[in-house]
DNA sequence: CAAAACAGCCAAAGCGCTTTGGAGCACTCT
DNA sequence: AGAGTGCTCCAAAGCGCTTTGGCTGTTTTG
């Protein structure tokens, strides 16, 4: 069933169907009203090519994917998409995703433009100075970043959460229990995010006149394997922590394990903060000792992200809006006063 | 630069052009070599979307991804995405993942069917006698199934590892080791996987004259919190198992907290082999006693669907072809004999 | 040597939609 | 009465590609 047979059946033009359908005013109430029904009870719907082909929309949202023989996706990445999939499913929106060479995305961010594969993409774990940003935002395409890069000489559309707010209240409480040489086991500093969370830690550091010394600070990316390492480093120094924050609860993993083997114990020996995406697989509260978490659910943000795409889209949402969540505290078991 | 300017400055017909590109034999190779050049020259790139519309082929490859608030997207998911990545990357291949309502997947893939969104679809995490493949079966759209399904009166394209086998060999080894009281913690067994898994395990028992009682038996969906309380579960019995089998890493780690939290030891009162699907972020090897597993990589399995997938479009793979890959069995510290 | 086969090219008809530029009609306003 | 104004609707021209059917001239065949 196409628009020209169920004009026909109608005796209509595919103008005034096509019309009808798609809100335009030039059309009685009374045709569109013939219209809706007729196209509802043959199930009638528009050809995705074809209406593609004529107005270069394609109803989809995109996502260039670095991949590389060397490049792991993050696993937070699907907590991200479930969230994007809540929204997106009542929506009828499909999302592309675009694999890239890590090392060039250039050239896929410029073909799925010229191609008009999508109306939109988003862009996530931006970098000071994203280029991947510059790119979009020269290219024209509607985008939001999911996440925050600094830098430029342009405003963008941005969904971020309060990385530098979280890690300077969970520093301070760590303070307030009488720390004084705390540790940061961070992810890619090359990644806003990271740089955000320093910076938190460093001021609430500051405001009690101390300082984040240079080895007390590992910047990696965030497997078990790497926390374990930096953890042992770091506890293993001359003047080992009292407390660390964590960037990541699988780096928080490694953590407990290195604090185990060193036959240390938590919050006893070293107080332990981690941020957590909220996995549902692997939860703070079931830590060997309960964890204590800056949180805040990446799945919401996913949601929002499409969410924000879509009203970009359909022209709701326009300029460069940036929204900052804010994040929560939540204290458990795995802090305690700074041993004497 | 489209296909008309680009033939009008070749003094050439459309037809040509095109068919030229496309490598039709009805044009001389001249003729051919000089309209490469030109296009290459002039950077012609064939729009999509009138392709599409002209040939009904979109070029991508579609994933009908289940959401919905009860609904987590399974990590592995982006191990898996990795790998067809790495291939899907050097081939301009895209993925398109619309999200569904995990409760009525069907009328997504007749849209998707319908829209002629995608040229092929891949379909993971089957049951037995899943009706999804039944669907896309009569949709008559290529597909190719990740794992297993059973009970149909057709047959189909599928790429499977070898779960039987895999926990056969596992539980062989387990009773070489002179275990008697086995206990399997598995994935949600309406999933085709799990249940070979458990029949593997059985069939190995069954050969020792012994079998995997009711209350040896859990089947979860994956989580560390799972693993856990079904680890609890087992060893709290009045016969706990000398031994376990764990259907994935993650479970594994609650495993391993449940074990501490009971104050025995692994492998001195337990033994443990879990399932490694390899994930960058929590190697088996790190555990805090290395972990034996059943090794297979999933996100190789994501570059050979996608291979294969491919090969489908292009009509260099037909009918249904069926391909299982082995497991390796990975022994590590975490097994030892049984105690006395 | 006429007929058939073939190689190489082209014009034009789709694919199914949106959108432009009116046309027709009933009214209202000078 | 004639011009102006909305209101509905339509024919046709795109969008940029593929593919059908056919048209040339050249080569092979019986």
């Amino acid at each position: 069933m196409n628009l020209k047979q169920l004009s026909h059946m109608l005796s209509l033009s595919q103008t005034t169907v096509s019309r009808a359908l798609n809100g335009y005013p030039e059309v009685s109430e009374e045709t569109r009203r013939r219209v809706m029904d007729a196209a509802k009870r043959h199930g009638y719907r528009p050809n995705p090519s074809a209406r593609r082909l004529a107005t270069g929309k394609s109803g989809m949202i995109g996502y260039v994917l670095p991949t590389g023989n060397a490049v792991d996706i993050d696993p937070h990445f699907v907590e991200f998409l479930s969230g994007l999939g809540d929204y997106a499913r009542s929506h009828e929106l499909d999302l592309v995703l675009s694999p890239a060479d890590a090392d060039d995305e250039e050239t896929t961010y410029r073909r799925i433009v010229a191609n008009r594969q999508v109306d939109a993409v988003y862009i996530s774990s931006p970098r000071p100075a994203d280029r991947r940003l510059a790119l979009v935002n020269t290219l024209g395409i509607p985008f939001i970043v999911h996440g925050r890069s600094e830098g430029f000489g342009f405003d963008y559309s941005y969904l971020d959460i309060d990385n530098e707010g979280a890690f300077h209240e969970a520093a301070r409480l760590l303070l307030q229990l009488g720390h004084k040489r705390l540790a940061l086991i961070n992810g890619d500093d090359r990644e806003t995010f990271a740089i955000h969370r320093e910076r938190g830690m460093r001021r609430a550091l500051a405001a009690s006149g101390l300082t984040l010394g240079e080895r007390h600070i590992c910047s990696v990316t965030m497997t078990e394997e790497n926390g374990y390492r930096a953890a042992r480093r770091l506890l293993e120094d001359s003047e080992p922590p009292t407390a660390i924050a964590c960037s990541s609860l699988i780096m928080a993993l490694g953590v407990v394990r290195a604090v185990r083997d060193l036959g240390l114990t938590i919050p006893g020996d070293l107080s332990l903060v981690a941020h957590d995406d909220v996995f549902p697989w692997l939860r703070p509260e079931n830590f060997p000792v309960p964890l204590s978490t800056t949180r805040s659910s990446i799945r919401l943000a996913g949601a929002r992200v499409a969410e924000r795409l879509a009203a970009r889209i359909s022209g709701l949402e326009e300029g460069a809006r940036g929204e900052v969540w804010p994040v929560d505290l939540v204290v458990r078991g795995s802090v305690a006063g700074a041993p004497a």
